[in-house]
DNA sequence: TCTAAGGGTTAACAAGTGTTAACGTGTGTT
DNA sequence: AACACACGTTAACACTTGTTAACCCTTAGA
């Protein structure tokens, strides 16, 4: 069961291009190689990778453009930039375009190796599903239990999912559809109703914690506050 | 409830430890300063801090080994490495006693701080939405809540969007078209007049601090004056 | 097989939110 | 002053969401 780790390198220098990913699959990994912008967007919506390693300065659509847009539907995962400029200045700007980390060239392809490694660790530790802090509650996943000090509620499948999809993109918008689609499978009347039902559900069993709220984001979605 | 992020900062050359100290406390961050490994592990034990800024080379306790002991109680705490070396062997070698992320000397501060807020996942750089001051009120953009010492009123969510919007260019013009496009989408007849209903409801809440206004500019869009 | 309990869905109605309409007021222009 | 036009305000309306309860289905145990 070890699938390779995919990844999507956006490059536009083909001998660079080249070495990158032949030193990523030396190491396992499954490399999706686009030569600009908007190339990458469409393997990054058709291979679904664990992580992207974007240039910067590329034709057609820059790497940060290109961050951005992703990030308005993945917050999740880990984005790497690769660029020629050296100024601090850039490298904030990388970190604004919701970049977790950046490499400058010309940079060692262990190091790049490393910090891949370094970042898909840290998002897989990310979310412990057995404990999970909202507020004062402690949220177990896969119990299915909310713990509120000595007290202990059990959540039903429904509310577990539901809390913990609210959970991933906390104090953002969950939007409606994500949540049905994701959860009930499809976005219809009846499941948005009862979808409705549940957030119900959910508030009372977290209005023990005043500073958590479920705010709902008329025609968009809700936000867990906490 | 905005209680500052704790570091443990570790650098043995007082005088690059001063700098950073102080520009890390200008952003708001409480700063442990140790000038060796082993002082460094008691400010760790003693502070509980969310964060951990190590130099490599240091006396009596390197940052390798403190960082190798300090993971092997507590796996989650970001370390950044600072060192002089800049081998990529030293970089690797960084991340394989656990460290989250390397940098080489000389760095920008800014830089540093980027790193640790990225690795921290906030982005305390952008005004803090939680904790909006205007005039009396306290606003708190995600919760969507207008607090006038005890009483807290709740917004609605294009009540929310809108003081927001206004509060972004507070005491300049924000432009209406700029508003309708941003929160309505569009810029049309219907859509404006929705917008003027909203500002009638805002300067309702808003009332009771006689020193905020919204004033109309007659042709071009709103002030909000606080 | 019958029954009870739990979980999820559907139904029904209440409450909240945003848009549209209608009319009033102010402002600048001719 | 007369006019056009932008904005202010209120209320009606349509639509979305909140809440409760009834209902249905599955499962486990008597």
């Amino acid at each position: 069961m070890s699938t390779k780790i995919k990844i999507v390198l956006a490059e536009d220098e083909p001998n660079l291009a080249q070495i990158v990913k032949e030193s990523l699959e030396t190491r396992n990994f499954e490399v999706f190689l686009a030569s600009n912008g908007e190339e990458a967007y469409k393997l990054y919506k058709n291979s679904n990778p664990e992580i992207l390693v974007l240039d910067v300065m590329m034709p057609k659509k820059d790497g940060f453009t290109l961050a951005k847009e992703i990030r308005e539907e993945n917050k999740q995962i880990p984005i790497i930039f690769l660029t020629a400029k050296s100024q601090t200045k850039d490298v904030l700007e990388g970190f604004e375009h919701g970049g977790n980390d950046y490499l400058k060239k010309p940079f060692s392809i262990e190091e790049l190796i490393v910090r891949i490694q370094s970042l898909l660790n840290r998002n897989s530790l990310k979310i412990d599903v057995n404990n999970i802090k909202i507020g004062n509650y402690l949220f177990n996943y896969t119990k299915q239990t909310l713990q509120l000090k000595e007290e202990t509620a059990t959540l039903t499948h429904r509310e577990s999912e539901l809390l913990y999809t609210l959970y991933q993109n906390k104090n953002e918008i969950s939007d409606r559809s994500f949540i049905l689609k994701k959860i009930w499978g499809d976005d219809d009347f009846f499941n948005a109703r009862s979808m409705d039902v549940f957030i119900t559900k959910l508030r009372k069993k977290l209005k023990l914690d005043e500073n958590i709220q479920i705010v709902n984001v008329r025609g968009y979605g809700y936000k867990l506050i906490c």
